[in-house]
DNA sequence: ATGTTTGTTTAGTGATTGCCAAACAAACCT
DNA sequence: AGGTTTGTTTGGCAATCACTAAACAAACAT
């Protein structure tokens, strides 16, 4: 079919990444509408005609991001053969992200909007719900790894450390954020690795859980 | 002296109190001074008169939220004999203070303002120096469990462990303002504690200097 | 050529932002 | 009582917010 009507005069590629930029520099709503006109080229109506609102440009600016700069940790986590490789991989693939010299030193599904006003509620609960599916990835990865028998522990254990490896990958962010260099964040790494050494890689976890202390003295 | 002038007709610990409440929930930029006024009870140019700008009161807010809600974590840092102890008790409290059923479930000094508008910009920087005064705390700690003879690494070692624990203390904000509960903090910790038994229980740290890493997979 | 469709800009909407001058109020002072 | 000092409120500042109606522009259709 062929094009209708007046042709766009800009790239809708172009201008998300243009957008994306500034929600990455400034949160959501730290970025206003006439910031993200100038930035893209067009005018603020414009804006409106091709993406809807100020919260559904966000919403597909995320999904962009979580395509492009969001992939390589994520890939990390499925392509490597062990599970303490995948996440090790995982890992450094996000500290290389937030510590790329041509953007922000800090993941924007984390601290894009944490807090806010309250009509802006639902845009914060769209990215707590990314970063819950992120626990869950890891989770998932873990689960894997434990059905491979390449990784042997309790169920809640399991949880538990997905749970803390989302937990770091989160604190990298405000790490970076406050300037830590990319060396530095690889030490806070080796060491969120030594846990896996002690919680995995030896028999027991040494009361991993919360409630009943269950020993598991299965071995390797 | 006797007071002269007219006297306050409101409490400035309650005021600051209400006001503590509000940027809690929502941040500094997502609070108004409208709302500030309204939740103090005054008028907003009373805010002015007492307390000076927006950011001079959020600087108020933040000193006595530091040496009240912020109070338990620092403690327990210097109040326990041993450092491990010390770190462990650490967690704990912040895990406590996180998921107060009387407070939004995060540490405001991390959440409050890591990204916003260029012209908050000193705001930012005012909690991002707090957050670097907290991990040198932990660093502190850990130089006096070195001195004690408590603790046995490399100097290198030392700082890269604190600002692990300074990350997995931000990361737990995370996780408790996505919902994480209370138990699940705790697994998370006991992880984070099984690093130390691996770095510091351990002699020698397997890798943990900032060495090469070569994972960047950087895409377009 | 005229109409339809789609995208653009202009020019605004009402609401809200942080902030402040000026008037008013309540205490103490001499 | 009159003056001084301090704190209060009223009323409104200019700027900005997210958003939109309406006019204009550029393509295709018939």
């Amino acid at each position: 079919m062929a094009t209708r009507g007046r042709p766009r005069t800009f790239d809708p590629e172009t201008a998300l990444q243009q957008a994306t930029q500034l929600f990455w520099e400034r949160g959501y709503e730290g970025t206003s509408l006439s910031d993200l006109a100038t930035a893209m080229g067009i005018a603020s109506a414009s804006i409106y005609h091709a993406f809807g609102s100020k919260a559904d440009l966000f919403r597909q600016v995320m999904e962009r991001y979580g395509t492009t700069y969001g992939s390589p940790p994520k890939r990390a986590l499925t392509e490597h053969a062990t599970t303490r490789e995948a996440v090790q991989a995982m890992l450094r693939a996000t500290a290389d992200q937030i510590t790329r010299a041509d953007a922000p030193h800090y993941c924007m599904l984390i601290l894009a909007a944490p807090t806010g006003t309250v009509e802006n509620h639902a845009v914060r609960e769209f990215l707590a719900d990314i970063r819950r599916s992120q626990y869950a990835a890891i989770k998932e990865r873990l689960d894997r790894g434990v059905a491979d028998g390449d990784l042997s522990m309790p169920l809640d254990t399991v949880d538990a450390l997905a749970r803390y490896y989302a937990t770091v990958v989160q604190g990298l962010s405000i790490q970076a954020r406050d300037g830590a260099t990319r060396d530095e964040l690889e030490a806070v790494i080796d060491c969120a690795l030594a846990a896996w050494d002690q919680v995995a890689g030896a028999a027991s976890p040494a009361g991993v859980s919360a409630g009943a202390h269950t020993t598991d003295t299965r071995s390797a």
